[in-house]
DNA sequence: TGAGCATACAGTGTATACACTCAATTGCAA
DNA sequence: TTGCAATTGAGTGTATACACTGTATGCTCA
């Protein structure tokens, strides 16, 4: 909800916060990794301090997750999580969409044109790098900073998942084509269109993701894996 | 976005960040009021490193802004701002009641009840504390984390504008009048209805209040202050 | 061999100390 | 008196150091 501060506050210096951020929603860093304060520190030439106030940002944003023993990870979502947070994005932006097509001028509408149109064709990871670019630039343009800044953090939160759907599934083109048909409704100046299609567009998405994120689950039920435990324990007993 | 994150990390501690946020929250710590590091800690009996990072916690939640210069603030909501923070709640909050009428268990409804029953009559300052309570648990009740941890979000980052609504303007009756059509509609089993209502309720306070904040807004514009500045001196200088 | 206990270690939480920046104030000179 | 420069001070940013906790390791003893 930082929706006036600025990312940087020190200025030139890289800010510890952006860089775990990135590192997050590209996923380079997966959900459930420890985060350690000193290694960060030391990988990034700096004491634990200002790695502790990144962290303790980061956990507001929600992207870090604190367990009871104070350690720090990377937030995991279960499969209902990213269903929820998915639809909390389609949410924001439909809702945002007719003052993004009010806004619109015409040299953003080429812009944002130009990006859809580069993103044909790329490699899944570009392409997911470009397409969490395009949303936010969506976002920005609705001059609705909260809203925007409300949506940047669930998009945020759910990239590093998203990009599953980009890669093993089908979603890529699809989404292209949904990409185009939203640049042809802010083109229209058709707001109900836009939200049509962003409403769309997430909730698609959204069910191939579930669909696939719940055949792939590990079980992450304390019973269950007390079970898979138990299990594990027998074969070595019986070995 | 701590959706799953406890709110005190250190066990039995009064947890810094708390005791900012709910001074916030009840107008304590005034909107554009200073948030010295030192004083903060000495007041707390802690040194500044803990107070930093519940800064900037806050930051990431909306409620402290850090200006260019490095210093904290509590974050000031112009009416524009105000008058969008409350229209996102309004979404937020009737995109869960459908939930909320599903979850409500019959103990639910009855500590919701009560709640409101209690409410009655009560002084305004109490009331808005109450009604943040209230609130507080429509969203919990919906089983939606993240809806109900953005929704609490706007919610906190607004109530000490609210605040002035309660006693200011005439809204503590009508708003507890809705509350108990909102009883009703959970009794009756009617997402619909209570998803009307709180659209309802949060439109009609939305607009009223900004009515009431652009009618009293402080000249922020530097040439208005500068205008009043020099007003204050020319009286100065003839005395 | 196996159970219990002490020790070492990994990691976090925070207090202290020092460096840096910006602004205001003071002092000096014209 | 006015303008400018040096100084002081308030405040922030961060590195270092130490204390505490939970866990793993290893040692001792039955």
């Amino acid at each position: 909800m930082n929706a006036k501060a600025e990312t940087t506050r020190t200025g030139g210096k890289p800010a510890i916060a952006d860089v775990l951020r990135e590192g997050i929603r590209q996923g380079l860093l997966a959900p459930g990794q420890p985060l350690i304060q000193a290694s960060i520190a030391e990988a990034m030439g700096v004491s634990r301090i200002p790695v502790r106030e990144a962290l303790h940002a980061l956990a507001a944003e929600g992207l870090v997750t604190f367990s009871d023993d104070g350690g720090a990870k990377v937030t995991e979502l279960e499969p209902h999580e990213v269903d929820e947070v998915w639809t909390l994005r389609a949410l924001l932006e439909s809702h945002m969409a007719p003052s993004i097509v009010a806004h619109a001028t015409d040299s953003d509408i080429e812009l944002l044109s130009g990006l859809v149109d580069a993103m044909d064709d790329l490699d899944p990871e570009t392409w997911s790098d470009r397409n969490y670019t395009f949303h936010q630039e969506l976002h920005r343009l609705s001059g609705m900073p909260y809203f925007a800044d409300a949506a940047g953090r669930v998009l945020t939160l759910m990239d590093s998942y998203s990009r599953v759907a980009v890669s093993v599934l089908n979603e890529q083109d699809h989404a292209q084509s949904e990409h185009h048909q939203m640049i042809a409704a802010i083109r229209a100046d058709d707001g109900d269109e836009l939200a049509r299609l962003l409403l769309h567009h997430s909730n698609r998405a959204r069910k191939a993701l579930l669909a696939y994120a719940e055949s792939q689950q590990k079980p992450v039920d304390p019973k269950a894996e007390a079970a898979a435990a138990a299990r594990s324990l027998a074969d070595h007993l019986s070995a």
